[in-house]
DNA sequence: TCGATTCGACGAAGCGCTTCGACAACGGAG
DNA sequence: CTCCGTTGTCGAAGCGCTTCGTCGAATCGA
């Protein structure tokens, strides 16, 4: 492999010039700069980003923490993970995974071997070990997700307004003439876990049903499907029946469609269907009136906090204003069952 | 930061000792190696990696090959970025993702900088120019599904035996009693893009067929949603009626199920399905019989074959053997339609 | 014409680590 | 008692790059 040495021999100048015609820091006369980027392109020279890292201690890299349970994936860390390592490209910055199960140790290791810049965290949960790790560190973080106000003061973080988003939906659902109204929340487990989304959409429900004054029964989702079946048959038995469902939880929307089906309700003549947040392939979901989980700005903004956290600014947050997607839009109850 | 300076000033011994200690590769006295230790984790020392990379050339690093088109996202890359990245870790790599839409340039920088000691490919395509870049440099490489020949004698890769998997699917089926079955194979851009998986699934309808003496009739699936269904619903319209419908192209699966449903026919009773490969998320698939995507074998191969390309290795080739997962079987076609 | 200034390029130091050769200290053999 | 092999540790070189201080040459004003 070439080195800066062997482009300054061929280009007939010191070591130091070359590197000053790459970084610019310095001024290099027309002549010496065309001699040396030919020499570059005829040797097809990079810089050795472990000497440039050394030097400068910058590695240009930001570590991502994909949340890893063991068994599980959930199809939307996949698809951000790839829109944050597009977005970071943006910024000069490259991205590592890190999907240790054991994150601390892999955030520690990487961080204090200078692997990377800074950190994006994902599903970050309260009290996580992984913020407390990195903030011992001084190690600049950014996070995906919110929740925990504590920590989370010192640190940036991008969300979408799950409150905002939900509460926009019932809203809007109202607005189109239902009053009795499902709201499929986040899974059991992640309430417990007082996820941010889960917590904050909870609270949009609320909200916007007392805003509205529509009847608004909030049901948890459930992990396994045969719970989650026969919660959404007792849900949607109740009568005077729901004429609208709001679903947060929507990996396992087929399921609950199929379950609609099978009860013989069509949608969205007998029931609507109202979807906040996206699943990673929109395929059959073109159809439902719903808001979308921003994928692209919301990458877009971690990855530019993530670099601006290494500049030692003040930290920022942002949150995302929710948005009726284009498309259907909500169909009013049928008269019979109004 | 803490160097190995630090620690050697603090365990009273030279730098060199401690390097010694960590590396294990010259003896040194039980009572030295533990005051070294010592010193370590008092400091919370840890190697900085470009100093390792700049004296060693090896920085443990695998750089993985996303495919990207832009505006699309196929939710299985993302699945696979994720496992690929927890084997890689096995054997003491990091992965860093390249998601550039120029995927030669963004693989020639990471390659000629040193970033990565090896690269993966997904979707590797006909003549893929990445696959071009990366034997010129020399750079140690496997790929991940597999369909050029002349391209991939030199390099190692890693695939479901596409073939055999269509094939089991079309046998299984005909074993449980249907002789008119339809094989949904993948889209049309996929086939125009003569991809591996398309290609061989598409030998494996033709091959089972031929041994059956089962009617099999080949549709390739499409991106637009309304084509989708049209093709379907003139497919399944013909008479006498198929029995069963073996699906590869799953992404739109939620829509096929749909248009299956809307043309009033009951699945398994009226239509019995079977899937070859997976989705990412796993809702709504399990009630029927298929045959997985062994993503977690493969991602386990990938990283081997590529670590073991690093050590220059001759290339191997693993192809791996379709296998029914356990679950509902096919049910046979009712006695009416036979 | 001569000192002062500017311009462009150079040389060397040093980032943190690994590794090779050297070298005390020690013990056993001759 | 000397010699030599072993054992455990040290010192220095060097990986490729950036950057600071320096310096010759060209330029300019007086």
């Amino acid at each position: 492999m070439a080195t800066i040495k062997d482009v300054a021999e061929r280009a007939g100048v010191a070591p130091s010039t070359v590197s000053y015609v790459l970084s610019g820091s310095r001024k290099i006369s027309e002549e010496t700069t065309s001699a040396v980027r030919a020499a570059i392109a005829e040797l097809g020279y990079h810089p050795r980003a472990s000497a440039r890292t050394l030097r400068s201690a910058r590695s240009e890299v930001l570590v991502l923490a994909v949340p890893r349970e063991p068994g599980k994936y959930r199809a939307m860390d996949g698809r951000f993970a790839i829109e944050i390592s597009d977005a970071a490209r943006g910024h000069g910055y490259d991205v590592l995974m890190m999907t240790d199960p054991d994150g601390v140790g892999g955030l520690r290791r990487i961080a204090g071997s200078g692997l990377a810049d800074a950190a994006i965290l994902m599903a970050v949960a309260q009290e996580d070990p992984r913020v407390a790790a990195l903030r011992d560190l001084r190690f600049p973080t950014a996070l995906l997700g919110h929740g925990d106000e504590r920590d989370e003061a010192e640190l940036s973080w991008v969300d979408l307004d799950w409150e905002a988003a939900v509460a926009l939906a019932v809203r809007e659902t109202a607005a189109a003439g239902h009053r009795r109204i499902v709201f499929w929340a986040s899974a059991d487990h992640e309430i417990a876990a007082r996820r941010g989304y889960a917590m904050h959409g909870l609270d949009g429900a609320r909200l916007a049903a007392r805003e509205t004054g529509a009847e608004v029964r909030v049901r948890p989702s459930a992990a396994d499907e045969a719970a989650l079946r026969a919660r959404l048959r007792s849900a949607l038995a109740a009568r005077p029946a729901p004429t609208a469902l709001i679903v947060q939880h929507l990996i396992p929307l087929p399921v609950l469609l199929s379950e609609v089906a099978a009860m013989g309700l069509r949608v969205p003549e007998d029931l609507a269907v109202v979807l906040v947040g996206s699943l990673p392939e929109e395929h059959g979901t073109q159809a439902l009136p719903r808001i979308d989980l921003p994928v692209g700005q919301m990458s877009a903004a971690i990855a530019r906090l993530a670099v601006e956290a290494i500049g030692q600014t003040p930290p920022r947050h942002e949150l995302i204003a929710p948005r009726l997607a284009p498309g259907p839009g909500i169909v009013p109850p049928s008269p019979a069952s109004r």
